[in-house]
DNA sequence: AACGCGGGGAC
DNA sequence: GTCCCAGCGTT
């Protein structure tokens, strides 16, 4: 019979049971490195995210050291993982505690939730984990295991689906183990009720899940919005001599803000003919083409990039003036952070 | 309430 | 190709 602790004690059973995901950061008691591991694991798998936890770990033992660093360099260690607002808020969080919190973190999901980069998810995890408050987080797991067992078609990612979710994960989660919970259910979503091909033949709760019942594991959970992607075209400048580049640092309200790039063009449209045209406008002067490398085409979630670096012929440092550039050695080039098709296009050339 | 934000892996 | 991932901030 479905009563009050059904979920929950058949989820915590199905953890000491069967559960041996391990990670790193699963037990930790420092909430400086649950709050770092939750915030790389932002829309991010653990795969992907656990190298970037271990070198943070190491060059940042404590919220101390990450508020001293220079935000270049937590830039740079956060390179190629994506989403970089999660860095820049990481790193103003950091000095916040060290300065206005005495570096003691907040411990109530009250306090917490109160910090910048830390929203519902985070918080309750934090707070769950650390000081035990009974918090349920809502994640992509969460969403899909309830959506699934209960049979929630509300769309998710809209104001009354998100509170739906929200309330339903709160009611359901353990009085007494609710960290360990919250660990659970996450394991379970990201183990057994996966997105695709759900392992119903060994779930402790098909007989009783709604989505199993019905045959309706691949229609749940159900999504409003679906992603409309923008094309854009980017034509990188490359401005250097033997021992010097010109780079500029992405600042405005957009993908990669923080970044370094070279000079860039932006089109709304591939520029078929005349680049060289563009480019001089661009540069203010009159410039020759010397040859373009190969087009780099990046899929986004939501938008389509296709760069071309430009090589100039014969470009004088000297003469160039762009708005927010600056000139760096060659050498000096490992010690910024760069998009990825940027990066790759360095590393193609010889130039990082 | 709606939108923008990366990169990678599974299918 | 599409979808999703230990979500969040901005407008």
């Amino acid at each position: 019979m479905k009563d009050k602790t059904w979920f929950s004690s058949t989820l915590l059973d199905w953890n000491r049971q069967s559960n041996d995901r391990q990670m790193p950061w699963k037990g930790e008691k420092d909430p400086y490195l649950v709050w770092l591991s939750e915030i790389i694991l932002q829309q991010t798998r653990v795969e992907q995210g656990l190298p970037y936890f271990l070198r943070f770990k190491e060059k940042y033992p404590t919220v101390k050291h990450l508020a001293k660093a220079p935000e270049d360099d937590v830039m740079r260690l956060w390179q190629g993982l994506g989403y970089y607002s999660r860095a820049r808020n990481l790193h103003h969080t950091a000095k916040h505690i060290a300065s206005e919190l005495k570096g003691i973190f907040p411990a109530t999901y009250h306090d917490i939730v109160k910090l910048k980069g830390i929203g519902p998810y985070t918080a309750a995890a934090i707070a769950s984990f650390i000081f035990g408050e009974k918090q349920a987080v809502v994640d992509g797991n969460v969403i899909r295991v309830l959506a699934r067992i209960y049979g929630i078609d509300l769309p998710f990612d809209t104001t009354e689906g998100k509170k739906a979710f929200s309330e339903l994960a709160q009611k359901l989660i353990s009085d007494t183990h609710p960290g360990e919970y919250n660990q659970a259910i996450m394991d379970f979503g990201a183990t057994v009720c996966v997105p695709a091909n759900p392992k119903c033949d060994i779930c402790p709760f098909a007989d009783k899940c709604v989505a199993y019942q019905e045959n309706r594991q691949e229609e749940l959970p159900v999504r409003a919005k679906r992603i409309t992607k923008k094309e854009r075209f980017f034509y990188y400048v490359v401005l250097k001599d033997n021992k010097e580049i010109i780079i500029t640092k992405r600042s405005a309200n957009d993908i990669w803000k923080g970044l370094y790039e070279l000079p860039m063009l932006e089109s709304p449209k591939a520029i078929r003919k005349n680049i060289g045209e563009a480019v001089s406008t661009f540069l203010g002067k009159k410039v020759k083409i010397e040859s373009y490398s190969k087009p780099y085409t990046q899929q986004l979630t939501h938008q389509t990039i296709q760069s071309v670096f430009i090589f100039i012929d014969g470009e004088d440092l000297q003469n160039v003036h762009i708005e927010g550039a600056q000139k760096v050695p060659l050498k000096k080039l490992p010690t910024f952070a760069f998009p990825k098709v940027v990066h790759l296009f360095l590393v193609e050339n010889s130039l990082l």
